[in-house]
DNA sequence: TTAACTTAAACAAACGTTTAATTAAAAAAA
DNA sequence: TTTTTTTAATTAAACGTTTGTTTAAGTTAA
């Protein structure tokens, strides 16, 4: 991929992310990235091609996760757990616009293609997932939990916290149009959350 | 508010937690709702007065769940965690179409004052929430947590149901047209994993 | 008789996409 | 190396739709 296609998907990621596909014309990509109009068709066909070309670019960071959890199997499942909240919080935050896109924009989205795409890497999330918890249920240090749900409470936290970003601006105090300032402070904050939770969540000695 | 007027909000409600604000056109509704295109003018002013008009028309539903709240102070810290999550699950999935327009459609709102007033409402909930936690933190019932990502947690998962629909129906193998079917599985088994998870969250005897 | 409601038609603006002409770059031939 | 040919990149302009909104004439109910 050139540079300059590249350099106009980035574009579009941006504009999606803050106006939402619809709200976003093709007028304001080629504006904003500073090419002619009619390039954006010469490149990526049509609008909604651009936006498979996207998750394309982009789903590169969701098949990096599934990889690197699979390496040092060797770890207990208490530091696959710390792991596995290290490396979805800091890949999401890190791609946080593309992964605003996939939150709103999947659920309006019309091509069925698309949907079962992305759906199916959720799966395969839920099922990597799936098997850390299992495991740990195995060696018994792990206790029965709500699997489906313990999965979408770490995905759901996370998510809450990039889409309200207005609200967590507020409550912690930090300004506005600090983009970075909020993703420094909130990284940390999140895994030390999270870390606590599930311990008390999974903990096979807190059971009642 | 007369019927027809309610009629075409909730007809616009669908269509927006479908297709989003932009994906939805004023003749998509006129149509749907059976009446003519110039009546959405006519009663409302424009299609974003209209969407305020909805926001007004539910943010009662908001409102409900917080004067519920405030009702029986009496209760232990544990029991007002239970019916606060009991409150917001029934709430939020008997309303997720309205829900879904919230979260999907805010963070790309151009209107500085729809934002606002929406973060106000979410504040208030908020400072609700710490009012119980902090409350069973002092009688030492609960431990310290991070109040800000508590809250988030609980939130989120909610919103993770109700917007991830798709991975879940398939998850859970329930029939995708079944619309209903899932709310009825959902609203126990989401209310079961929160009050779990927050037990063993917040129980002071978990701590480490 | 007055006010509220309803309609079909029209409006200008914005939309995604295509066209046809031009320039720049790469490949082939001299 | 220079010249010619071919391919790729870029452009301004225009295309036909669809968009949100308004108009002006009509109907119904108070």
């Amino acid at each position: 991929m050139t540079d300059k296609r590249i350099h106009i998907l980035e574009v579009a990621e941006r504009l999606f992310s803050e106006k939402g596909f619809d709200g976003t014309s093709v007028r304001d990509i080629a504006g904003q990235a500073g090419v002619n109009l009619a390039m954006i068709s010469y490149y990526f066909g049509s609008k909604e091609k651009l936006m498979a070309a996207l998750i394309d670019h982009r789903s590169g960071y969701t098949r990096g996760i599934l990889e690197e959890l699979n390496k040092d199997e060797l770890l207990s499942p208490w530091d696959k757990i710390d792991k596995l909240i290290d490396l979805y919080v800091d890949k999401i935050l890190n791609n946080y616009k593309f992964h605003c896109i996939m939150t709103q924009h999947l659920p309006t989205v019309q091509s069925d293609e698309i949907r079962e795409t992305i759906t199916e890497i959720k799966v395969l999330n839920f099922e990597q997932v799936k098997k850390i918890i299992t495991e740990g249920q195995r060696k018994k240090v792990f206790r029965k939990v709500d699997m489906e749900l313990t999965v979408g409470t770490v995905m759901g936290t996370i998510t809450q916290v990039t889409l309200s970003k207005n609200l967590y601006q507020r409550l912690l105090n930090i300004d506005k149009n600090d983009e970075e300032g909020y993703r420094k402070k909130m990284i940390p904050k999140i895994k030390n959350h999270l870390k606590q939770l599930l311990k008390a969540h999974l903990d096979i000695n807190n059971q009642e």
